[in-house]
Parts: C-alpha cells; structure tokens; sequence
RNA sequence: UGGGGCGUCGUCAAGUGGUUAAGACACAGGGUUUUGAUCCCUGGAUUCAGAGGUUCGACUCCUCUCGCCCCAGCCA
C-alpha cells in the first residue's frame, strides 16, 4: 500500500531525504541532552518527543545523554529528577544515560589536537578584556594578543591549565577562527575554561572544563548521532559546530538542525524564570501543581499520555509560537475522559434532609464507575436521610435555563432518587440557608420514574452521614494575563493571586478512602481530582486526605453564567458612564 | 543591508507551480445522554504580512517593503 499522509513536519522530511539517499547508511540517532542544572518542563517534553519519536519511527535509537561541562551549576539531585522524568514518561534510551563528562578526556585530546594543528590557542587576557577585544554586533572585534603564541607555548600552557597551575580566570582556551566575523560566536571563541570546582561525576580530576560549542558537536560525534535537534536560539551556533567538527576531520559529523522552542500562553517556560517563581515563593517549589514542569505536572494529576499526546498534536516548525494553555488541558480531558473511573464529590456542601426517608436507615445503590465502559465495573454508594449537595446546585430564585435544583423543581440525584424541595431553613440573622428540606420518591430508585416524567437536572450527592472528609486544591493559571511579560516591568507582577483556592470540609463518597495517591478520579460534574501524593494523609503531619483538582470538565453552563457576568458588568460600566456624562452636563 | 531566522483561520499547523487552501483546539448551531461531561452531525480562510513581477496558472519562483524573534557568558 501506498504510505502517502506519513509526510510529518520538516525535520521529518530531512530525516526521510536522508535515508533515501543512504546517508549515515540510512541510520536515524538522536539525543535528549538536558543540562542538569534545574528541573524538566513541559518545553523539555516536546524535544524528548521529537528526538525519541524520530528515532523509533526510522528504527534509530536516541540517547539521553546530559550536557554537564558546567559544575558550577550542575547538581546530582538534577540528574536524578531528570532521570526520573524521562522514565515516567516512558521513553526507551536503551542503555544507561550518557554524561558529556564521559568524554572529558576524550575532548582534552581533542584540543590539544586543534592546537597542533594552530586552530586554538592559550589566551590569557581577561575576562573583561575579552568582552572589549570581541567587539559589538555591528563592527569587528580584534585580535587577541596572544593569538600568535606557539604550539609548543600553547601546548605547555593547556597542559599547566589542566593540572591546576593557575587561577580561574587567569586563561582560556580558545578556537582561532576570525574577530571580524559578522557571527560573534566565530569571533575566536572560548572552548575550555579553568574552574576548580568538583564536578558531580567527576570529581576533583578536572581543572578545565569544555564550554557548550566544544562539547556539544563532539559529545554529539563521539555517539555518532546523525540528527542533532536543538532550538532556534542555536542556529548561530551551527557554524561553529560544523568548524569544530571539520577541522577535526572526525568521522562522524552530525546535521544540526533547528525547530523553535515550546510557548504556552498564561506560563512561563524558561529555567530562570521558574526558579524566580520558586525562590519568591509565587509557588510551593518546582513541584507545584501550578508549575509547568514536569515534576508539577505529575502532581497535579497529568499523565504521561497526555503530556505526549500534546506534545505530538502541536507540530514543530521554525516559527515563534505561543499555545493556547486550553490546548493542555485538553489532552489531558481526552486522556482521563476514557480512563478515570467516575466518583462523587460534594465541594460545598449543602445540607438537605429528606423528610419522608426513614431515620438510621441506609442504603447501598449501585453506582457505574464509567458511563461508556461497563468493564470499568460498579461501585456502592451509600444513600441516607441525610445527604450533601453543591452549593450552587440549589437557587431559590434560579435565572431562565438553571436545570438544578429550585423551589418548583425536580432533580434526580444520581444513582439514586428524585427528590423536590418542601422547605428551606435558614439562619435568622444573616439570612444564610443552612439547610434544604426535601421529599423524595421511592419509586424513582436508582434514577429512573416509572412514569417516565422527566427532570432537566441529575446532581451528584454524598452522604451526611457516611463520607470522608478532605481538602481540595483548585488551580487556576498561574499569570493573569496570556503573556506573563504583558505590560509589566518584571512578569512576576502578572502572577494570579488566585491561582490557588483551598477548599477545607469538602464531602467525598465513601469508596474514596481508598484513592491511590496520583490517580486521577473523575469528580462527576465537577472534573479530574487526584489524591496529592505528597500529602497522604497519616504519612505527614496531614490528617486530612488533600485532592488537586487537575483539571475541571468542559462547562457550557459555566460559560453562560460567565457570558451573563461580562454583560452585566459591561452594563454596569456603561451605566457608570452615562451617569458621568450627566453629572457634567448638569456641573456647568 | 552587522549576522541569523520567521510571517497560511482566534491558537497551533499541513501545503514544495494546477488541491474545493488538510487536520487539531477554540468558536457557533443541531441531535443523543441518569455527568449542562462524553459522543455524533453541521458551519465557517474568495484567501496565504503587503506591493509589484514571472507564468496559461503562484501560498508555492523573483524583486522590493513592512512586522516579529535570536546573537556581544570564561552559561547551556
């Protein structure tokens, strides 16, 4: 059969010219290089899918190999988050994870080589000196005085930079390629630095250390990769890359290729800027459920699935972009729709007692756990006289489509029975209703009439008297506005001071208790919960179980009272206006 | 003209000289439903940043203009 719609984005169609004309001998490697030097994103995810999804579909391998030439910001429990992350999403790297570091002596055998061949030298002004000899955007720099030192002295000098004989700072090893460069990264630039400092991996062996262009194309020739994907802020990189790699004359010699890099609107994406948010505490740590990281999206109750699948619906291009945040949350609804079983969840509670149910009794009714997947089973639930609904699930003076509960209207209560309003009690003083008197029908058992009559409204219940009580963390975007940098001097400025709300003495059926901590329930009608698994209760100082709501369900009705909201606020604006205009009309 | 890149529906994104300019999300309308969920239909770019040009024919080729992003770490 002809394969004619596999014709993926751009990177895929370099990868398939390729293999037509047997380059690399028709091999596909790729590699996730990550800095450990903080935490993975959902940005991270997009590459690793890139990478591994390419290497899977043209029977390649991809390497999860980090990029660590920089102790001084690199740390064990890094690769150790990361290494965790790439698991929990599920790709395969075959064998063990790399480390750039591996290759240390490797790449030191590498420079003294470009040094003999006089395409490095040992530089020895300063770091502030440097800046000044580079020269700007628009006019050249100029050469370095030490640019014409000899193999021999050069030599000598890397040799002392490595046993540790001089200060930080004191040198540098640099590529002699051209200070007039129009491309500042081919201005003669930096390949080793001296930095004493122990490295995670490798302890106190190494007094120099490579920088990224040196690291990157070798680190990347060694593990013959054939594609090197990386990001669009690369891309005048990639002839320093290709110098290194040419004057070399290594044998392999990757194809850098570059695609733009994940933005999502009301978030950031950049290491610098998540750490902002975590040191100024706009949130609990890197694992915040609010936080786009991945560790923050597993606790707040996204899967793996859902994460790729996202990842894989955007495309990838060389165009700057910015992906609605709905778009998340919708592959997230596309994932626990199918698979998290049903359960019931009373948010606010109202109290309603039903009159006519006998006192002490209860009931076990049979609940499905999945409306469109009889397999997923059925559960009890326990009815009783007493029973939680949602707060706004009653109106005493309901506005036109309101299907829920009102003075004059039936509701089915899932599962269970219909059930009429006969009285509402409330507090004398302030007015507050505290609690619903109702009847219900014994003859609609299970939710359905006998007679056939209908009811507009199912709501969901609890129990009064057998439930368990919890927390509820309801998130909300983390910015105010799409662009966390929109009008403001520092994007912290936008943070929503709303993006959390802790609901205490929320009302969970029963069957709860045994929830597994970072499985997703659906909450019917209010959306997919999962118990924090940082907050188990009994294993921390919470006695409480605590849920994260990860996302809500789709909510038209929610959107019409919202539309309603704007109108009358748009209203009340013009009202406002008008009644200005007047009063000066009137001043005068 | 310092260099490098990018501009196709509200948001992503296919399209590589002849297509009715895919698809997803969002949006609007309708149907099913014991979740106002799910599911199922239906609708929408006379137009591809703009202006010229080449061509029988251009989103696709050429020229110019406009707009946006990245680069002056001994970070990656």
């Amino acid at each position: 059969m002809e394969e004619k719609n596999t014709k993926g984005h751009f990177i895929q169609s370099i990868i398939e010219d390729d293999i037509k004309k047997n380059k690399n001998n028709g091999n596909v490697t790729t590699r996730f290089p990550p800095e450990p030097n903080g935490y993975l994103h959902i940005g991270h995810a997009k590459s690793m899918c890139l990478n591994f999804n390419m290497a899977e579909k043209y029977n390649g391998k991809c390497n999860l190999r980090f990029d660590d030439s920089n102790p001084a910001k690199e740390e064990q429990k890094y690769i150790d988050s990361i290494v965790s992350n790439v698991n929990w999403l599920g790709f395969d790297y075959k064998e063990k994870p790399l480390f750039a570091s591996d290759y240390f002596d490797k790449l030191y055998e590498y420079a003294v080589q470009l040094i003999k061949i006089e395409k490095a030298y040992v530089c020895s002004l300063s770091a502030d000196q440097t800046r000044e000899y580079r020269g700007t955007l628009k006019e050249p720099g100029k050469n370095s005085p030490y640019r014409e030192r000899s193999i021999e002295e050069n030599l000598d000098l890397f040799k002392k930079m490595k046993q540790g004989d001089f200060n930080e700072g004191e040198h540098v090893l640099r590529a002699k390629i051209d200070m007039s460069s129009p491309n500042i990264n081919l201005r003669d630039p930096v390949i080793y630095r001296i930095l004493k400092m122990a490295h995670p991996r490798t302890g106190n062996k190494w007094n120099i250390y490579p920088m990224y262009d040196f690291t990157h194309c070798l680190s990347d020739s060694i593990e013959t990769i054939t594609h090197s994907l990386c990001t669009l802020e690369f891309e005048d990189h990639r002839p320093l890359y290709d110098w290194i790699l040419n004057e070399l004359g290594t044998e392999s010699h990757p194809q850098q290729i570059e695609f733009a890099r994940m933005n999502i609107n009301f978030t950031v994406l950049s290491k610098r800027k998540l750490k902002q948010l975590v040191d100024k505490e706009y949130v609990n740590g890197w694992d915040d459920p609010r936080m786009p990281t991945l560790e923050g999206l597993r606790r707040r109750g996204f899967t793996p699935e859902s994460i790729k699948n996202f990842c894989n619906t955007i495309g990838i291009s060389k165009k700057q972009s910015r992906i609605d945040y709905g778009l998340l949350e919708n592959s997230l609804r596309n994932d626990l729709n199918e698979k998290a079983p049903r359960r019931m969840g009373v948010l606010n509670p109202l109290l309603i007692e039903i009159e006519n149910y006998p006192e002490g009794k209860t009931e076990e009714l049979d609940a499905q756990n999945h409306p469109q997947n009889p397999e997923m089973g059925t559960r009890k639930v326990i009815f009783s006289k007493t029973i939680y609904i949602e707060k706004e699930d009653f109106m005493e003076e309901p506005p036109k489509k309101f299907f829920r509960l009102t003075p004059d209207q039936e509701v089915r209560l899932r599962f269970a029975y219909f059930i009429s309003l006969k009285e509402i009690i409330k507090d004398e003083s302030t007015g507050e209703i505290i609690k619903l008197i109702c009847t219900y029908d014994p003859a609609t058992r299970g939710g359905n009439a006998p007679d056939n009559r209908k009811v507009k409204g199912t709501l969901h219940w609890v129990s009064a008297e057998e439930n368990i009580e919890a927390d509820v963390n309801l998130y909300d975007r983390l910015f105010i506005d799409e662009d966390p940098e929109y009008g403001v001097e520092d994007f912290t400025e936008n943070v929503n001071p709303d993006s959390l709300k802790i609901l205490t003495g929320c009302k969970l059926e029963k069957s709860l208790c045994n929830a597994e901590p970072g499985k997703a329930y659906q909450f019917e009608r209010l959306g997919y919960f999962c118990l924090d698994p940082k907050l188990i209760p009994n294993t921390s100082n919470n006695k409480k179980p605590v849920f994260n709501r990860a996302v809500t369900l789709r909510d038209t009705w929610a959107k019409v009272v919202e539309q309603k909201q704007q109108e009358k606020r748009k209203k009340e604006k013009a009202l406002i206006k008008q009644k200005a205009k007047e009063n000066q009309k009137k001043a005068p």
